[in-house]
DNA sequence: GCATCCATGTAACCAGTTACATGATTTG
DNA sequence: CAAATCATGTAACTGGTTACATGGATGC
């Protein structure tokens, strides 16, 4: 939540739009646990009720240049019947917000979920912690494909065809994430932060 | 567990590590869900407290010759401490749970975890619902492939370079699973049911 | 005016983790 | 005998889901 705020303020309903699109199809992100959670924040101070300033709620043009954090001490419930925008609370990072996420992304203990979702906000955060992300997860999957090696060949001699599989499968999408991994590691030394620069030469976000 | 138990008879603390080593590395079986886990299945017929016959728990010297000590049906909490036998209380399936398993591996909605381990336990159902599964999931992945090419050239055009490559690798590994289950389904056309035959030609189990 | 979507919440229930408490067995 | 491992549990905390309750806005 805190990462998809990062990209502009927005009210929970959108919220939750968007954070299940970025966990992915099958993702269960439901009401009764995002309006809690995102209370949660507001109690902690990671986030707070911003001005609409209607650079999110609406699938409006890109580069939303993030100009928020301005005049939000004046965000009081006021009825705002205006058209298109009804009773919805807008939410906005705080500056401890921000450096929270920066944290999540830091702090080590990532398995297959929270990497994904932490590569998809990694763009937030400085280089050397997205490169040191980026290593440890190299890391843990070498762990992970050795450990896959030592049970195809392991004490419970008789696997059936399925586990058998199961194993070789793993193995194979391990060996490909970390060629994957290594292409971005390669990227990253190459051109370490690609988000201030926006270059309309070298390949950048938009294609 | 009514998989792994359908393995053999298994104590909580053999039966955790059993659970742990079916779910990969990174899985988090805690004795704190899996008693009262156990307890559940007990309480509702699946399982049910066994004499230990030695199948499981111990890969150690066989054959606890516990002798005449008629301890079968009245598995009180007296302490046995025979050796290589503990306080353990050995849980076996019961006939409702054997049935609860065929249904579990039948039923849909499995999302990436619980196709995994179904597909470890489906050994044990019958071959049709074998099929069945396997052309579901088939179906959810094709159409989980349509969705995530739909995202690559999505609305939201302007994507990061690490949003994108998060994207182009889900479309990979989702191919290849693809490509993946086809096999497992043409195998399953030729030999519907690997239990019994236990064929010695065809690439069996060690390398 | 009625259905439907948008939008925000609350309450009951369920389940998992961590930490704790207990004790038996084996091993050095 | 002390420490490590095996083995079974319980309690407090956390958090998620489902279902419910509410109400404004939109469209027919």
């Amino acid at each position: 939540m805190l990462g998809v705020l990062r990209e502009g303020d927005l009210h929970g309903y959108e919220l939750r739009k968007r954070v299940r699109e970025l966990l992915g199809p099958g993702s269960s992100v439901s009401f009764g646990s995002l309006y809690p959670a995102l209370a949660r924040l507001e109690r902690d101070g990671l986030v707070r009720e911003v001005e609409p300033d209607d650079t999110g709620g609406t699938p409006i043009p890109m580069t939303g240049s993030l100009s928020g954090e301005l005049a939000a001490f004046r965000a009081r419930r006021r009825p705002r019947t205006v058209r298109g925008a009804r009773q919805r609370k807008v939410f906005g990072l705080t500056p401890a917000g921000e450096a929270r996420l920066g944290d999540i992304v830091a702090e080590p203990g990532e398995d297959d979920r929270t990497f994904g979702v932490k590569l998809a906000l990694c763009r937030w955060c400085d280089p050397a912690t997205r490169l040191a992300l980026f290593e440890r997860r190299r890391a843990a999957l070498a762990e992970r494909l050795a450990t896959t090696h030592r049970s195809t060949t392991g004490p419970h001699g008789a696997l059936d065809r399925y586990r058998r599989s199961l194993l070789e499968r793993e193995a194979d999408v391990t060996e490909r994430d970390l060629a994957w991994l290594d292409g971005l590691i390669a990227a990253e030394h190459e051109s370490p932060d690609p988000r201030s620069p926006q270059p309309t030469i070298t390949g950048g976000p938009s294609a």
